[in-house]
RNA sequence: GGGCGGAUAGCUCAGUUGGGAGAGCAUCGGCCUUACAAGCCGAGGGUCACAGGUUCAAGCCCUGUUCCGCCUACCA
């Protein structure tokens, strides 16, 4: 026995520091862009620049590092491709906000310098998030970073936009956007929030052009959420077919407060049944408005300006904010009679997802891709099945978005990003696309070129991610290999806003969708299922968690709860939990390289299965069953289950039975020879563990893997269990996970009676087992001193059923009888209510299966196997309850003696 | 408005072709048994949201209802 290798409790910190540098140091994360090897590969969702770890990031990293080490461990050529995306609107504003503090803003500073300084606060914070990936054991090429700002990144950014261009999908035009006074730029529809709000509804009389505009009256009533608007009313629309202004003659009606004569027009668009049927028409602010106004070619008239504020076509009320024009124009339609009534409303008010601020859909200049031909091809992927989303239930929500897409609004006027490669010639007016800086305009040859100034949408990059990153548009060695990508890790929040898209741009580029797996998982909540936030305060911050526990241990939490459709409830509980369990397994660790030296034997060289011991038989057999189910688990995206299956074995088969089975044999009790056989047994199956466990805890198994004899270098590129002929195959063997089952039935019902008659496990026991089987005597006799060992007991005899054993407490257990005496120490009163306990639960069992086999019908049509088991299922209920009942009498008897 | 998900032990949740309701934590009882008290041994606890239906058989399939959560939407 050799003296202690680990010391009592496993000490995380100075343990996952020394390994995460030993893999970067040793290139362990690194990718061959050519190999023989299978190729496995993830692209990492970039975490914004601006970003810092939140439990969302830990959850989806940790996901993706449990599938690359995995494939790693199976062999694969794995890439997984780190990088950081350049977060236009958030970005600007941190850097803007703190330029604030300095008493300056980005006007002052001008575009370069502008750029230049976002670039130095990029250079200062924008490592903390991938330090903190590192913390959490992310084993990503770090060589490979990439950036959506990158020189390579760029240059395939202007590519695409200059193919799409000129292939017709991207187009420049004056249409409603979605306007963020705040972060003063455009916003495409899905960077509009939704929230519902306890609005107002207005309804405001439009009196009628001529004479009746003195009636208060006569006129059309409209109804509008948003008053402020009506100063750029251009029109009044009532339904064709609207009987109430059937018999309307007037043609147009006086704008109030504006007193601006505007048309009444017919349009089909108007919902007969909402309020009046009278819809103010507002061509600059509005959607539909503005469709309106084109098919009835109305004037367009823009009140709020882009900074919020009214301009001069709203009159009076120019300048005034646009909250506090709303206020004015009620005050003013009020005074004049003409607000009719305000009703409560709720409705949904779109705010910007940067900022909050509450968006205006404004008319504005702006580029577009025109989405359709590409969102066809992307949901086509999904239908064909080329690319599979896991779960599936994402599908509907994917096509679903897709086939009803609309144009996606692609310019931002602000200054960090990617600046869009277009010019407008100073001298004849000709708009440029290209990817090289023009210096002279193609058709009039003058050289006063103008760039656009708009920058491009930040997801527009990250569409090309699965393709940029590995060097689009040059045709590298690395897209060969590796395009499409095996998977995508992401949550289910940016399925629209990164996942559909880098599908549109990757088929069209690529010719291929660039994943074959999508597996989307659900969203980190706090431990009552709400959305953790700053301003609930319910943040559990997953650096906290990982300095408190332990890396490993966080990591289990999270691939534990990351069942498929659900989300993750973390709480600091679970985690500790989890702790326990890397504990357990270090100090299960601890116990076998007590035994194990450098030069132990090791399973299964040397020793034929045949000859072992029963525990190590059923170890070996339940390892290759474990390495099955665990392995499929990942295959198919099934992280909890996997993590279950191992955390199950581990604790509660190896640890518990296996461990304490094997004990004697370690300490000599049962001679060298067994020993040694049972050594080369533990020695593989602690092997197999470490590598099994190895995806969800790196760092403790690579801690102890590196003490585990005969074992050199990382165990990161170990063999997986069943893939290293050199391991040999571990055979599955009923009979031993059998014949081990019925022990561990016969133990435990000789535990049950000692721990249910309060008898402490340091008084031994004396036991007798009446078995009518022979072959079960026999295993049972075999197996005496086993049985003992772990039953606590000084003394067992196996016999045929005979003479009852006297002052005896009984249990009926896999058709055997087990009496453990307890002479002088039995209370019959209490071993016969414990037995009356019994005797009811079967009883109950008894009459459910017994209803069944009774049943026709059930005979009838259920399939033989079934029935058959419920025909065994009956006998040794009726065996049980018969033998219970007898003990039952005995013990009665010996009472009322 | 449309769509999706959830409702199973006190809590958090598993339950993959329909065939004896499970785990972890918590609770209770007994243990410092020389790997681990971050532990060991044992116990109690559930009309599987509600109502119907299909079936010999339903937590699981179908219909409806209620209550949560989320996504989506140009109804003023």
């Amino acid at each position: 026995m050799s003296s202690h290798p680990l010391d009592k409790s496993y000490e995380p910190h100075e343990v996952e520091k020394r390994w995460y540098e030993y893999w970067e140091s040793e290139k362990l994360f690194s990718a061959r862009d050519t190999s023989d090897k299978k190729p496995f590969s993830i692209v990492i969702p970039p975490p914004n620049v601006t970003g810092v770890l939140h439990m969302g990031h830990a959850l989806n990293n940790v996901l993706q590092d449990i599938l690359c080490r995995y494939r790693r461990l199976k062999g694969d050529n794995v890439l997984w491709m780190p990088g950081t995306d350049h977060a236009g609107i958030a970005t600007q504003n941190v850097v803007e906000k703190n330029l604030a503090t300095q008493g300056l803003d980005r006007h002052a500073l001008g575009r370069e310098k502008f750029i230049e300084t976002v670039w130095q606060w990029r250079e200062k914070y924008g490592g903390a998030i991938i330090n903190q990936l590192k913390r959490l054991g992310a084993s990503c090429d770090w060589n490979r970073e990439r950036f959506t700002m990158d020189e390579g990144l760029s240059k395939a950014v202007r590519r695409v936009f200059v193919d799409l261009y000129h292939e017709g999908l991207i187009y420049r035009g004056d249409y409603i956007i979605n306007w963020c006074s705040r972060c003063h730029t455009a916003l495409a529809d899905l960077e509009v929030e939704h929230e519902d709000h306890e609005g107002r509804l207005y309804h405001i009389r439009y009196p009628f052009a001529g004479g009746g505009g003195a009636d208060p009256s006569a006129g059309i009533v409209v109804a509008t959420t948003r008053p402020e608007t009506m100063l750029g009313d251009t029109a009044v629309a009532v339904h064709p077919e609207d009987e109430r202004y059937a018999s309307l003659t007037a043609t147009s009606v006086v704008l109030p407060l504006m007193d601006r004569e505007i048309p009444i027009i017919r349009d089909t668009y108007v919902d007969l049944s909402f309020g009046t049927g009278g819809l103010k028409v507002t061509p600059a602010h509005d959607p539909n408005d503005f469709e309106i106004g084109r098919r009835h070619n109305l004037e367009v008239i823009k009140v709020i300006g882009d900074d919020g504020k009214m301009t001069p076509e709203a009159g009076r009320y120019a300048g005034m904010d646009r909250f506090a024009c709303r206020e004015a124009v009620t005050r003013d339609l009020t005074e004049r009679g003409l607000l009719i009534k305000v009703d409560p409303h709720p409705h949904a008010i779109g705010h910007c997802y940067r900022c909050h601020t509450v968006v205006e859909p404004n008319l504005s200049r702006q580029w577009f891709v025109s989405a359709g031909p590409l969102a066809k091809k992307a949901a086509d992927a999904v239908r064909s099945g080329e690319t599979r989303i896991v779960p599936d239930m994402w599908n509907a929500t994917y096509f679903d978005w897709l086939d009803n897409i609309r144009d996606w609004c692609i310019s931002r006027q602000i200054w960090w990003g990617h600046q869009i490669p277009a010019w407008t010639c100073g001298g004849c007016g000709e708009l440029i696309v290209r990817t090289d800086d023009p210096d002279r305009c193609p058709k009039c040859g003058g050289g006063e070129l103008v760039q656009e100034s708009d920058v491009l949408d930040t997801w527009f990059s990250s569409a090309l991610w699965p393709f940029s990153t590995m060097g689009w548009p040059d045709e590298t060695p690395l897209l060969k290999t590796f395009y499409p990508t095996s998977t995508l890790v992401t949550g289910f929040d940016i399925l629209f806003f990164w996942v559909a898209r880098m599908m549109m741009m990757g088929i069209h580029f690529m010719k291929e969708a660039p994943f074959k797996d999508v597996y989307v998982h659900a969203l980190v909540r706090d431990e009552e299922g709400k959305k953790m936030s700053k301003s609930k305060g319910n943040v559990i911050n997953p650096l906290d968690v990982m300095d408190k526990y332990g890396t490993d241990a966080f990591r289990f939490t999270l691939a534990a709860f990351a069942a498929q459709g659900r989300d993750v409830k973390m709480s600091e509980r679970r985690v500790e939990g989890y702790r326990h369990f890397i504990n357990k397994l270090w100090n299960a660790a601890r116990l076998s390289l007590m035994h194990l030296a450098d030069d132990c034997p090791r399973f299964p060289e040397g020793a034929a299965a045949g000859a072992l011991s029963l525990p190590d038989r059923w170890i070996l057999s339940r390892l290759r069953q474990v390495t099955g189910d665990a392995a499929s688990a990942l295959d198919t995206y099934r992280f909890n289950d996997a993590a279950g299956t191992l955390y199950q074995f581990i604790w509660h088969e190896f640890c518990d039975w296996y461990l304490e089975a094997i004990k004697p044999t370690l300490y000599g009790q049962n001679g060298e020879a067994e020993k040694e056989k049972t050594l080369g047994v533990l020695w593989r199956a602690l092997r197999d563990i470490l590598v099994l466990l190895h995806p969800f805890a790196p760092f403790v198994t690579e801690e102890i893997w590196h003490k585990l004899p005969e074992t050199s270098g990382s165990i990161m590129p170990a063999a997986f269990p069943t893939d290293d002929p050199a391991l040999a195959p571990i055979l599955s063997d009923p009979g031993a996970e059998a014949d081990m089952g019925r022990l561990m039935a016969v133990i435990t019902g000789i535990r049950n009676i000692r721990g249910e008659m309060n008898i402490a496990p340091s008084l031994a026991l004396s036991a007798t087992i009446q078995i009518a089987d022979a072959d079960f005597r026999a295993l049972f006799s075999d197996q005496r001193d086993l049985i003992m060992s772990l039953a606590r007991l000084s003394a067992l005899s196996v016999e045929a059923p005979g003479e009852r054993p006297a002052a005896a407490a009984t249990a009926v257990v896999e058709g055997a009888t087990i009496f453990v005496s307890l002479a002088g120490i039995i209370d019959f009163a209490l071993e016969a209510e414990r037995l009356e306990k019994e005797i009811g639960k079967i009883k109950k069992e008894l009459s459910g299966v017994s209803r069944k086999l009774s049943n026709e019908d059930f005979l009838d049509k259920a399939p033989e196997d079934v029935i058959q088991k419920s025909r065994d299922r009956h006998e040794a209920l009726s065996e049980k309850l018969g033998k219970l009942d007898v003990n039952l009498e005995k013990i009665r008897a010996l009472t009322a003696g």
